[in-house]
RNA sequence: CGCGGAGUGGAGCAGUCCGGUAGCUCGUCGGGCUCAUAACCCGAAGGUCGUCAGUUCAAAUCUGGCCUCCGCAACCA
């Protein structure tokens, strides 16, 4: 029988920068759909790749000297790069700039045109000339370019239009008849309400204001701009409209689109539109997922807050920020980020419930049986209970990944890891191994604890494709017994298996170290955004390969040439003309000295006098508001720009105190 | 009235479509256990489900008003 076709993408991202966390959480996720279709027996594709086109990337390329070509091509070994670490096992990886992709398009471009689906017009917007860039009435900021607020003119620009108004009717009506063409639905209600009923405008889809792009063949003035470009990507990258199309005919129509929520719209009501002109099938389904955002706020470059996966990874394995992607977010909403929370899930569920689960049952087969098994065998009360959750938990994460729920179908081997926990105490093999009458129970307790276990290791293996092998490697289990199907059915591990210790599955973090560690880092790469700001372009893609995330370590000696002591404020008194600034005198020993500190928000000067606070006596002395300041006063910072003074607890130091 | 999302025990969330004992993880407190990665297991405390009104025998859930927070220029899934 042949086996049933899966087809899964995710967007082509836009190669003008490094991918971040929230690219790699759209691709895991997808990936552990794919992967699990491949599990249950489909015959699986799963595309990804980069948009590589547009006036932006011509535009950082040329402020580098480089051709467009020559700019993105490092960018894409890098995302490749990041792929292969983070285990995303695409079948094929799609580059706008490909041959085959862009005679495609082409024929595409023509076909619509020559049925009367593209027309020749033009359009009247908004041009910044130092920006050479388009924009509507409404991007306007105040009236000027919204990118460098400078003055911009009316100006018309010839263009070919789409006739997307033609089906905004068909749209509309297929997305009503078909309530899980977009999910979540909330999505759906919002592209009916905002667009499609409202109606639609025809499409701009060729540009005349740069060059980096698929050339309009008959047109020769004319690039097209990206909705045709990208958007024909999931079907060019199977050989539509090439000599070869059998993948296409074999996998198209998409089961799922993956996408984040911001381009929901494109791939809703424009790419339906685009197949319907071309008269081909729309894909099945079109999956908005949220965003990952940072401490309650979006991430973004400038506020230094991007979190870059490699560097989550080399700390802490894929497999860990994989599982945290999948279990903390429920997929279709936004999600916090935070490395609290990250620290949390891979202690408790990965370290604590599973690893530990995994190595203290070995560690028992090993210390009461030698590693082994014997062949003897008597039930307890407990193993009925656990044999029917374990058989049960397969279907249930079945459920949940067809709605793609990654969390729910997590949640629901958790329970049974939780269970089996639970079990082991239940029977308490640490008693019934003091009794030679109760070997046959030892064993029967252990054999159920390790046959879960690998009913466990088959139902992670999509979520966490790295850590399923560690397990059947300690449990020496053939790959037969590992199948999907084989999640459902009790007792398939052999009467006799032989268990080794192996490595530590995921150990244990020191939370308040590694948060420290992790402060640093992102301290560090907030200054170098900020130094870098307006001329960073440059520098961009050498950094990348040195790891600049971290500061250097430094040894003891470094760190005691920071002379720090404990200084009494005697007299504080607020600064004339300084928003920020209250003028301190500070007792350090038998030396008093000014020293000016930025605290005038949180302290008033009444409040500060009697303190004892932390002096960094050897700084350079610098000043401010015209008087010299000797020092600097240390304050907790909350990363919101909220500062706590920090002081000593004991009243019996003395001012002058050194701190070490 | 630009658009959208969110407001549920200390924290993070689920439950809201299809009204009917408010659930999970973490944290806290108490207990158990000792095979294990200071782990695991059990129990407890803690919530007027943002707010006001309405529908209903019954509302976190349905309807309407209001309040607060977050996204919607650049990076951008």
């Amino acid at each position: 029988m042949e086996k049933e076709k899966f087809y899964i993408t995710t967007p082509i991202y836009y190669p003008s920068d490094k991918l971040h966390i929230g690219h790699s959480y759209c691709t895991v996720a997808t990936d552990t759909m794919a992967r699990y279709k491949r599990l249950r027996g489909y015959d699986v594709m799963f595309l990804t790749g980069t948009d590589e086109h547009g006036q932006k990337l011509e535009r950082i390329a040329n402020s580098q000297g480089m051709e467009p070509k020559e700019y993105i091509d490092k960018i894409v070994v890098g995302i490749k790069d990041l792929w292969q670490t983070l285990n995303i096992s695409y079948d094929k990886f799609i580059r706008t700039t490909d041959d085959y992709h862009v005679k495609a398009v082409q024929k595409i471009f023509k076909q619509l045109y020559n049925q009367g689906d593209i027309y020749k017009s033009s359009y009247e917007g908004w041009y910044c000339t130092p920006c050479e860039s388009f924009f509507t009435e409404h991007q306007l900021v105040n009236g000027k370019c919204p990118d460098c607020g400078r003055d911009v003119e009316l100006v018309k620009e010839e263009s070919y239009f789409f006739r997307l108004s033609k089906y905004q009717d068909r749209i509309l009506k297929y997305m009503e008849e078909n309530s899980e063409f977009l999910q979540p639905n909330t999505r759906q209600n919002e592209m009916i309400n905002n667009f499609l009923k409202p109606g639609l405008e025809d499409l701009a889809v060729s540009r005349t204001s740069f060059k980096w792009g698929v050339p309009v063949e008959f047109d020769p003035g004319h690039v097209v701009y990206v909705w045709i470009d990208a958007l024909s990507n999931y079907i060019t990258a199977l050989g539509y409209g090439s000599e070869d199309d059998s993948l296409y005919q074999k996998f198209w129509p998409a089961d799922i689109h993956v996408v984040g929520k911001e381009i929901v719209r494109f791939h809703a009501i424009i790419w339906p539109a685009m197949l319907m002109a071309l008269n081909l099938p729309l894909p099945k389904k079109i999956f908005g997922h949220g965003w990952l955002v940072i401490n309650g706020g979006k991430m973004s470059k400038s506020v230094g807050n991007v979190v870059d996966p490699n560097v989550l990874v080399e700390k802490y394995g894929v497999d860990a920020i994989r599982y945290f992607l999948l279990r903390e977010i429920a997929f279709g909403q936004d999600g916090n980020f935070n490395n609290e929370a990250l620290i949390q899930r891979i202690n408790a569920d990965l370290a604590n419930d599973l690893g530990n689960l995994v190595s203290r049952t070995v560690g028992m087969i090993e210390k009461y049986f030698g590693g082994t098994l014997p062949d003897v065998r008597s039930k307890t009360d407990f193993d009925a209970d656990l044999e029917g959750m374990a058989v049960a938990t397969a279907e249930k994460v079945e459920a949940a990944m067809e709605k793609m729920f990654f969390s729910d179908a997590l949640i629901e081997i958790w329970n049974l890891i939780r269970r089996t926990n639970k079990y082991i105490d239940e029977t308490q093999p640490w008693i019934l191994c003091k009794d030679e009458d109760k070997k046959g129970e030892l064993a029967n307790s252990l054999y159920h604890v390790a046959e879960s276990v690998r009913i466990i290791s088959i139902l992670i293996q999509p979520f966490i494709p790295n850590t399923p092998e560690k397990i059947w490697k300690q449990y020496n289990m053939d790959k037969k017994i590992v199948d999907w199907e084989m999640s459902k059915e009790w007792g398939l591990l052999p009467v006799e298996f032989k268990v080794e210790k192996g490595e530590t599955l995921f150990p244990r973090i020191d939370m308040k170290k590694e948060l420290a560690e992790l402060e640093a880092a992102i301290k560090a790469s907030q200054a170098t955004a900020v130094a870098n700001q307006g001329k960073e372009e440059k520098k961009e893609d050498k950094k990348k390969h040195e790891e600049p995330e971290y500061p250097a370590e430094i040894t003891i000696d470094d760190f005691c040439k920071v002379q720090l002591k404990v200084g009494e404020v005697i007299a504080s008194s607020v600064v004339e003309g300084s928003k920020k600034l209250l003028r301190n005198v500070i007792k350090l020993g038998e030396e008093e000295r000014v020293i000016f500190s930025g605290i005038k928000e949180w302290y008033t000067p009444e409040e500060m006098v009697g303190k004892r606070v932390v002096v960094a006596y050897n700084l350079k002395p610098r000043k401010m508001m015209g008087e010299m300041s000797y020092g600097m006063i240390l304050c907790a910072d909350d990363g919101n720009g909220n500062l706590s003074l920090l002081t000593t607890e004991s009243k019996d130091f003395p001012s002058g105190s050194g701190i070490s």
